[in-house]
DNA sequence: CAACGATACGGACCAAGGTCCGTTTAATTT
DNA sequence: AAATTAAACGGACCTTGGTCCGTATCGTTG
């Protein structure tokens, strides 16, 4: 598969800036070791281990906000400047904990079974990508809304990238002469999170209609 | 018109949630004065003036990001907490910044000449509503960028409901049995800032590709 | 197993957004 | 003009994200 290098989006957060850019930072290397992050260290990987529970259980007890970056260094008894080191900043430690379900939802759009993976017609499994994108985002709204990065970095998250990749894949095939590129921002646009939260919490949508919504979408979009 | 109330976007951002519940808080009056705040006391006009003198001369010296909430506050010679009396939060404050072009461009769509104004066929309005808006957002793009709220006020923003407004109004003449308060989502989606920033500043498109997009889009989406 | 280099650790420190509340001042009433 | 009151002022203070760097630890090499 073309993309599967983004499919991790907990590789390293990066070398941690430290000192002046004289450190020859070894340059992440992509796909080494197996799923989570490449070979840490011992004490690190057991840390990053404590760090990622102790986060969940703060969102389960207490909601995504009360997810300090000091409160997850607290409970999971280490230092903030660990919570940091391993996670880049608290979007990255959010999205680590989104990583294990995003990367199923993956799995399944690149290579699980029709309609959503390989086999059924493109049309078809962009009908079923947007409304298992919908399920998923409603599952855990909250954490992907506190997840979001800044404005300027939203569109360089792996998970988005991959998930961009694959609709422009399938817009190429199903409607060919057009813009896929832009025609697949405007789809991906449809899934946001933030939108997602405002119509069904804000607005009350029911599910159903927002999954009709996207079916009409694709059936408009996709018209010859 | 039937939304005017929205158009101001510096209305009194909420009287400072001063004290507990216990302060009768007046409840802000929609459509007193003029076109500014409605009727400040003498004292807090001029801070305001100043106040957003000195952001705006901050934006246009050392860009967006130095737009600092207590370097605002000192530039303009004025405690720090009157900056967040007046403005609410920093968002507030570049609001206001942007909110006098975005009140022309308002009136531009609402009550301008054709083809963006009344007058016009709708799809035709449509068309044009996208094009002028991307010309708009691209003029400014750090300062919107900056002035993005958190997700889940994203939505509320009296200039954004405005503009979804005005489109859903458009969509339903134009598209009689559609959705179109989710259409209207998928547009405006196309028209963020953030994306416009990544596709013409990250990917390096030509302001035409985005325009022809938009075009596109609403060729399909309002296809019969 | 001792020495060593790379990596990780921890928590003091900084910056910036946001809140609080005692004091001052503009407007209105008598 | 004095008294009164609602509103505005200012800056100390709190919280939280993020950085820095001296110290401790891991894992490897001789």
């Amino acid at each position: 598969m073309l993309y599967a290098v983004f499919m991790s989006s907990t590789l390293p957060p990066f070398p941690a800036s430290q000192g002046p850019a004289a450190k020859t930072p070894v340059m992440v290397e992509f796909g080494a070791g197996d799923a989570d992050g490449p070979c840490l260290r011992a004490d690190a990987a057991r840390n990053r281990a404590r760090l990622l529970d102790a986060a969940a259980r703060l969102v389960a007890e207490h909601g995504a906000a009360a997810v300090t970056m000091e409160a997850v260094a607290a409970a999971a008894q280490v230092g903030k400047g660990t919570v940091f080191r391993r996670f880049g900043d608290r979007t990255g430690l959010l999205t680590a904990l989104l990583d294990h379900s995003e990367k199923k939802f993956q799995a399944s759009f690149l290579s699980g079974p029709p309609p959503l993976g390989p086999g059924a017609p493109a049309v078809e499994r962009l009908r079923a990508f947007g409304c298992a994108a919908l399920r998923r985002a409603d599952a855990d709204l909250e954490l992907q809304l506190a997840a979001e990065p800044c404005p300027d970095r939203r569109f360089v998250v792996p998970a988005r990238r991959v998930r961009h990749g694959h609709v422009v894949l399938l817009l190429r095939q199903a409607v060919p002469g057009a813009d896929a590129e832009l025609l697949a921002q405007t789809l991906m646009g449809y899934l946001e999170p933030a939108l997602i939260h405002h119509l069904t919490r804000q607005c009350h949508m029911p599910m159903e209609r927002l999954q009709a919504g996207w079916r009409d979408l694709v059936a408009r979009l996709t018209r010859t």
